[in-house]
DNA sequence: ACGACGCGCCAC
DNA sequence: AAACGTGGCGCGTCGT
C-alpha cells in the first residue's frame, strides 16, 4: 500500500493507495465503517472530458472521509474493479462535486452503475454550492470549482488537484490535453491529488451545509436541483442521432465556400478574416467610415456583422441588397467567409469531433449554471445553432422511426412576471386567451391601434422583463425614440404593479445584502451598480424553475426517455412517428400548469426526422 | 504551451 | 432618472 501523509487546515490526512489484495481489504473494512458513519467522499480520474469518444478510460475510482482519501487503482482491473464496484454498490450516501461527470463515467465504464443507482445516493456539493452563490469567478463570485470552494471554506493553502498537475504534465512533456491520460499511473503527485479530491468534496459538504442552513435555503430547493440534474444526466447519456453523411457533406461545402471567399478577401489584402485589425485597415483603405457609435468597448472601429452588412449594402436581418449605396465586395466577402468558417468550426466539425461510435452526441448538460439558475449546454452549445437557417440544425435527428417534437412555453417570461407582480390586467388578458401586446396596444393606443403600435408596446414588454430603458427599446424596435418614451408612460398607467414590483424587489435586496430571492428560494446575487436586473433574475429564474418543473412532469409521465435538450423556454423531444400526435399532447400537458393564478401552457410542434425540419429542411 | 482578454456571433 | 438579461465558444493577440 501506497501511503502519502498530508495536512488539510492543519489537520493531517492521508492518501491510501491499496496495491494488493490484502490492501484492498483494509480499503473494505475502512469503507464497511465509513459507510455506516455518513456519507462518503466520492470522485473519478479519467483519460479527460470526453466521456463518450472510443478510446476513452476510466483510471482511478477515490472514497474518502474528512481524513483519509482512497485511490481504487480502476485501471489494474481485476480485483480493483471488484471492490470499487463493491463499494459503489454498497455505499449509502456519496459527496460528489460535480456529480453528472462522475455519473456518465461510472455509467459508461463501470459494469452495473447507472445514472439512476447513484443520483439516488449522491449528494451535490457544485450544486450546494452554486445555490450558496451561483456567481462565476468573473461575475465577483467565488465560481462552484472545487479549487475556490475549498480556499473559502476549508484551507486557503489547499493545493488546486486539477490545475496544479498541468504543471506536472508539462515537466513530464505532456500538455493538458494529453497529460490526464498520459500520466503514469502511479506518479505520486498525480495519486495524491486524486486521493485529496474525495476528502475535500467530504469536507466541503459539512461547511456547505452549514452554509445553506444560515442562509436559510430551504433543503426542498436542494433537493429539487438533484432531481433536475438527475434528469438532465440522463438525457445527455441518451445523446441524439447525428446525420453523419448529411454533416460531412455540409462540412465540405462549408469549407469550400470558406476558401472561395477568403481568396476574394485576399485580392484586397486581407489575408485572415477573423483578425478584426486587418478587416479595419482594409476597409479603411477603401474609403470605409464609421459612425461615432460603431465603436467596440475598448474604443477600436468596430467591424461586426452589422457594420460589414452597411458597407456591403445589406439588410442586417435578411441579407438581401438594399439599394443604397455601392456594395464593398470586400465586405461582403468578409461576411460570407466568417459564416462559413464560423458555422464549420462550431457546428459542424464540433458535432463530427464529439460524436460517440454510434454517431450519437452527447452534449453536456450544466442543469444550473447562470445566476438564474439557467442551463448551459456544452460541447456541443447545443442552446445555440443558428434558427433563421435550417443547414445546421438539420445535422441532427430524432431516433431511427421517430420524428423530433418541440415543444415550447407560450411567452413564458411575460406570464411569469404577471404572475410575480400579479399584474391584474396582463393576467385577465392572458387568463382570457387574448394576444397580450395586441392587448397592450388597445390599452395605449385604443382600438385604433396599428401593427406598428404591437410592435411597440411588445418592445416595451420585453424592455420591463430585460430592463431596459427607452433608447434601447426605441433602437431594437426602429420606432422613434419618443413614441417608446409615450408608450413606456401609458404602459406603466396600464399595469402599475410590474413598477412598484420591481422597486419592491431592488429594496428588498439592498436590505438583503445585494441578494434578490426568487420564487423557488433561490438566492440570486445582484451586482451593487445594476440593482435593477433583479427583475430579470427574478422572471428568469422562475421561468427556469417552470422548465424545471416541467422535466420533473415529463418524468413522472413516463416521458424522460424521449427527451433530447431542454432549451430555456423549449424541451426537444424524439418521439415514435406513428404515435406523434399523442406524444406531443401529453409532453404540452407536462409543461402546462398554474403559477400563481396564471396559466403557462406550452405548444408542440411536431417535425420530421430531422431537427431542421421545424425550421424548413425537406426532411 | 497556456491563460487572459478582446472581439464577434450563435441562441433564448 | 435611467439602467436590456442569461449563456457558449472560436479565433486572434499578447504576455508569461
Amino acid at each position: 500500500m501506497k501511503v502519502f501523509n498530508y495536512a488539510i487546515a492543519g489537520e493531517p490526512v492521508q492518501v491510501k493507495v491499496p496495491e494488493s489484495y490484502d490492501d484492498l481489504l483494509m480499503f473494505w473494512a475502512w469503507f464497511v465503517e465509513a459507510d455506516n458513519r455518513g456519507p462518503i467522499g466520492l470522485d473519478t480520474e479519467t483519460t479527460g472530458l470526453d466521456v463518450y469518444s472510443p478510446g476513452y478510460k476510466l483510471r482511478t475510482v477515490q472514497f474518502g472521509d474528512r481524513h483519509t482519501g482512497w485511490v481504487i487503482l480502476w485501471e489494474l482491473g481485476g480485483y480493483f474493479h471488484e471492490f470499487a464496484l463493491r463499494a459503489l454498490r454498497h455505499g449509502k450516501k456519496f459527496q460528489i462535486h460535480n456529480a453528472p461527470f462522475d455519473w456518465a463515467v461510472l455509467d459508461r465504464h463501470a459494469p452495473g452503475m447507472s445514472i439512476e443507482l447513484l443520483a439516488q445516493k449522491t449528494i451535490d456539493t457544485r450544486l450546494k454550492a452554486g445555490l450558496v452563490d451561483p456567481r462565476q469567478p468573473q461575475e465577483g463570485g467565488r465560481g462552484t470549482a472545487l479549487k475556490p470552494l475549498m480556499a473559502w471554506y476549508v484551507d486557503p493553502k489547499a493545493p488546486d488537484t486539477q490545475g496544479d498537475l498541468t504543471a506536472v504534465f508539462r515537466s513530464l512533456k505532456l500538455t493538458k490535453a494529453t497529460g490526464w491520460a498520459g500520466i503514469d499511473l502511479m506518479h505520486p503527485t498525480y495519486l495524491l491529488y486524486a486521493g485529496l479530491d474525495p476528502i475535500f468534496a467530504a469536507r466541503l459538504d459539512t461547511c456547505l451545509d452549514r452554509e445553506l442552513d444560515m442562509l436559510e435555503v430551504r433543503p426542498r430547493l436542494v433537493q429539487y436541483e438533484h432531481e433536475i440534474a438527475r434528469i438532465c444526466a440522463i438525457m445527455q447519456r441518451k445523446g441524439m442521432v447525428l446525420d453523419v453523411d448529411y454533416t460531412r457533406e455540409l462540412d465540405e461545402r462549408l469549407a469550400s465556400e470558406a476558401l472561395m471567399h477568403e481568396a476574394a478577401c485576399l485580392r484586397y489584402g486581407v489575408t485572415n478574416v477573423n483578425a478584426p485589425a486587418q478587416l479595419r485597415e482594409a476597409l479603411k483603405g477603401m474609403g470605409e467610415v464609421w459612425s461615432a457609435d460603431e465603436l467596440t468597448a475598448t474604443g477600436a472601429l468596430k467591424v461586426d456583422k452589422a457594420v460589414l452588412h452597411r458597407f456591403a449594402d445589406l439588410d442586417f436581418q435578411t441579407g438581401k441588397p438594399l439599394g443604397t449605396r455601392k456594395p464593398n465586395p470586400l465586405a461582403e466577402a468578409i461576411i460570407k467567409s466568417k459564416r462559413a468558417g464560423k458555422w464549420r468550426s462550431a457546428y459542424t466539425q464540433t458535432f463530427l469531433d464529439v460524436m460517440d461510435s454510434d454517431g450519437r452526441l452527447h452534449s453536456f448538460v450544466n442543469s444550473m449554471q447562470a445566476r438564474t439558475g439557467r442551463m448551459s449546454i456544452t460541447r456541443p452549445a447545443l442552446q445555440t445553432l443558428p434558427s433563421g437557417d435550417a443547414m445546421i440544425r438539420r445535422c441532427l435527428m430524432a431516433d431511427e422511426g421517430e420524428v423530433v417534437v418541440s415543444t415550447d412555453f407560450a411567452a413564458v417570461e411575460m406570464r411569469v412576471l404577471a404572475a410575480l407582480a400579479d399584474v391584474k390586467r396582463m393576467k385577465e388578458a392572458i387568463t382570457n386567451g387574448e394576444d397580450l401586446h395586441a392587448f397592450t396596444a388597445r390599452q395605449v393606443y385604443g382600438e385604433g391601434f396599428t401593427k406598428q403600435h404591437r410592435k411597440v408596446c411588445k418592445g416595451v414588454g420585453f424592455s420591463k422583463v430585460y430592463g431596459g430603458g427607452a433608447a434601447t427599446t426605441a433602437r431594437q424596435t426602429g420606432a422613434p425614440l419618443a413614441d417608446v418614451q409615450r408608450a413606456m408612460t401609458a404602459y406603466d398607467r396600464v399595469y402599475p404593479e410590474i413598477r412598484r414590483y420591481s422597486n419592491r424587489l431592488q429594496r428588498q435586496a439592498y436590505d438583503n445584502g445585494f441578494v434578490g430571492v426568487s420564487i423557488t428560494g433561490r438566492r440570486l446575487p445582484v451586482d451593487r451598480d445594476r440593482v435593477y436586473a433583479v427583475t430579470n433574475y427574478a422572471v428568469q429564474s422562475a421561468a427556469r424553475d417552470c422548465l424545471g418543473q416541467s422535466l420533473i412532469n415529463l418524468e413522472n409521465a413516463g416521458l424522460l426517455d424521449t427527451l433530447r435538450l431542454p432549451i430555456h423556454d423549449e424541451v426537444l423531444a424524439s418521439v415514435p412517428k406513428a404515435e406523434s400526435a399523442d406524444y406531443a399532447k401529453a409532453i404540452e400537458k407536462c409543461m402546462t400548469f398554474d403559477l400563481m393564478g396564471v396559466p403557462i401552457e406550452a405548444e408542440a410542434e411536431v417535425g420530421k426526422r430531422s431537427w431542421g425540419s421545424l425550421y424548413g429542411a425537406e426532411v
